[in-house]
DNA sequence: CATCAACTGTAACAACTGTCACTGAACTAC
DNA sequence: GTAGTTCAGTGACAGTTGTTACAGTTGATG
């Protein structure tokens, strides 16, 4: 059991000297999450920074009237830059982390996060590249909001979809308005639009995505 | 003049210890930008961290067709969250920042800044904290364009620029359209609206702000 | 099979924003 | 002062998005 999860870990952060591996073993929370838990709310407080194991996360802003709009994704091998830019004070957080998938976390604590930045040149490296990483995400997302028309938006969403989960999207069109802080009508006005272009089929529940490349 | 220009620093940026501000005057370079010079343009190499000593300066998002947006202002004190992420490889640049004023930065080469980061305490801790606010105004920023309407976004802009150069906002409405994404006569328009609730009085090249804390 | 709930399609309408066209006011340079 | 330029104000109109209202479809359940 144990040499399985280290095996997984290795695999999904290869990267990782052997001295910082054994580390996290000792030192981590491993935690599963069914599908549709929320992991972080926004106001929390944020006591360690999440790794992710396997499973897919959303991580998403969510207002007062409980608006919300999709920041991105977090995949295997990839961490929560935000729980990891927390110093020593407790800081709340900004976001809302909840997991798409059913999904394997590494908790790691919060003091330990700090000590490994001077103590691991590879957790150091990890960290900077996730900043960025996510820093690039984000600006995208600001992009196609602050640039784009609600159409175009529908595209960059469904082929962030197709990227992390493959061609057949299984949402329904609800969902996909409340990530891109829409409304139902307008999304089901659009997808039809894209349907009669042949790019994407519509079935209840799931989309059919052919080809997006165009758009 | 050195003796000025370490004051300087060490007013602008009291945190930062004896070694490391001996380490910023002997290997970096200060620079004076005019207003309206550009620092850094998007696509172009990052060689450098800003640190800005006196001035103004605008980070912002630029697209293919010369839209942009602002993404927020940096003070005196305050460094380029994005130029420090860089690791070793060139990376390009993923925005714009020019000055707004005449300004006064200290460029210090790339492979500093990294070295800096165990060696100095005081620098790690100011890169964490630079990193985390920056993400905290961009989630701002984020949250005014994805939920609010452009009459909120206004309130919000004007607000933002009280804070940065107080009430007395010397821009014409083309450039807060700019800045917004917006047109003209649309900013026009809504700041109509807003002087005749008294919030603000409109003059030529400037704005004279008296309350938004209501809206 | 009957019923119910969730999901999807659509039409009509309203609100907001962007665009076009034009006017006048303020400042600049000669 | 005059001409030219930049800035601001305004009305008309178009396109996009959100809202309301309702109908039809699918799938689950008893």
């Amino acid at each position: 059991m144990d040499t399985n999860l280290k095996d997984n870990i290795v695999k999904q952060f290869p990267q990782f000297e052997q001295a910082l591996l054994g580390e996290i073993l000792a030192q981590s929370t491993i935690k599963h999450i069914e599908e549709g838990d929320e992991i972080l709310r926004t106001g929390q407080y944020i006591r360690s920074t999440i790794l992710l194991l396997g499973g897919l996360l959303k991580v998403y802003r969510e207002d007062d009237e409980g608006n919300e709009f999709l920041m991105y994704y977090l995949e295997p091998g990839n961490a929560c830059a935000l729980s990891m830019m927390c110093t020593a004070r407790d800081e709340k957080s900004q976001i809302m982390v909840k997991a798409v998938l059913p999904s394997e976390i590494i908790l790691v604590p919060q003091h330990l996060t700090e000590l490994w930045l001077s103590k691991f040149k590879s957790w150091h490296n990890f960290v900077i590249a996730s900043y960025r990483q996510r820093f690039e995400e984000l600006l995208q997302t600001l992009d196609s909001i602050a640039f784009k028309a609600l159409d175009e938006r529908l595209v960059f969403y469904l082929k962030r979809h197709v990227q992390v989960s493959g061609e057949e999207i299984r949402l329904s069109h609800q969902q996909i308005a409340t990530e891109l802080n829409s409304s139902r009508e307008v999304i089901s006005r659009l997808l039809k639009k894209l349907e009669q272009t042949k790019a994407i089929t519509l079935h209840r529940n799931y989309i059919e995505v052919h080809d997006l490349e165009l758009f």
